[in-house]
DNA sequence: CTCTTAGTGTGATAAATGTCACTCTAAAAT
DNA sequence: ATTTTAGAGTGACATTTATCACACTAAGAG
């Protein structure tokens, strides 16, 4: 069963019972979509926040000049949604986009909320997942303020090695915040 | 009283018992700086999280050659520490330091964890901070993807109007990840 | 098989930013 | 009153990175 994926995640923080895990369970539902498919697209409703079970994902900010920056890469066991537009519901801001056939399950911000109020354990595990989540954005800005794009470089190779392999380095270029002729010419 | 700020700014996210709020305010302790001093030092383990009653504070990382870049601001009602050394209960990587004299609420990890696992509202509570110092990172992140220095100076000064008058131009340049030269240079 | 497309590499040049050296001013310290 | 120090501005030059143009390869579509 798919679920279960959700629940050995959900369980590496806080312990469940049969009970509580069907509950939580009971507020997701499953989608698939293909490589090149869109789950957000700017300037639309954001309605879910997704748990990706397997696949790859992008979140594309485009500037006012059409070019596409990418925000984050999301894989197996990540959370991914233009969070800010999903959790003040206003309209997208990114796109979110398959690099590879995905299959999620998705939570609307009801739901969301839902669990918080009726299981302190949800809201602790949120809590946890929040706090990794700033600290990983704020490592970001740590590298960003201390290195030139060729150590970032080095840094997420470092970071990340199996995505690395599954991105292709104009896309890596993209995240990096580099031109993807400079990034070709970095040695490593 | 000092504690009424806290109550007011808890208060803006989740409603209290007098109660309540005086087994919250239990937890903390009042303690104050003068401009120059550290709240943190690099290599020391960090013992608080602090919520800033008056005062501002820089988060600075100090790289391999010295150099130090300013990971965060913060002043008054805003929460700071070495978060990643605080949680995790190992050495501070980054200094917190006084750029004025400044008064703090001091909460040590075990009485956070006490307040989560006690008051579902405080659990609530901090949240809420940290979705949106997820947010607000992930913000930065976008500003240094999409924008180059003089923009992201502009955007600074949009967005913290206040703080800007408060902090040198050196200091600002440290936060943007550009020289204070080349900050010079920017006429606006 | 041929054609198209995505991904990549690379040379030439332009633009942005860093570094170093020096100056100036105003506030703080003595 | 003077000396010191922090903060800021600027010229000259070096370095990093972006941009534009083009070539090459491999995978997928017809």
């Amino acid at each position: 069963m798919m679920q279960e994926k959700l629940r050995a995640h959900i369980e590496q923080i806080v312990p469940l019972t049969d009970d509580e895990f069907q509950f939580i369970s009971d507020h997701f539902t499953n989608k698939k979509y293909k490589k090149h498919q869109f789950l957000i697209q700017e300037g639309q409703p954001v309605k879910y926040h997704y748990f990706i079970l397997s696949g790859l994902l992008k979140l594309v900010y485009t500037d006012g000049t059409g070019k596409q920056h990418i925000v984050s890469f999301a894989m197996e066991n990540w959370w991914e949604s233009d969070f800010y537009a999903y959790y003040t519901q206003t309209e997208a801001t990114m796109s979110l986009e398959c690099l590879e056939d995905t299959e999620v399950l998705c939570l609307t911000l009801a739901d969301y909320k839902k669990l918080c109020d009726t299981l302190p354990k949800m809201q602790r595990f949120f809590l946890e997942k929040a706090n990794f989540g700033f600290l990983g954005a704020q490592r970001r800005i740590i590298s960003w303020l201390t290195s030139n794009a060729q150590a970032r470089y080095e840094q997420l190779l470092k970071q990340y090695p199996l995505l690395i392999q599954r991105v292709p380095k104009s896309q890596l270029a993209a995240y990096l915040g580099v031109s993807r002729e400079t990034l070709s010419r970095f040695t490593s």
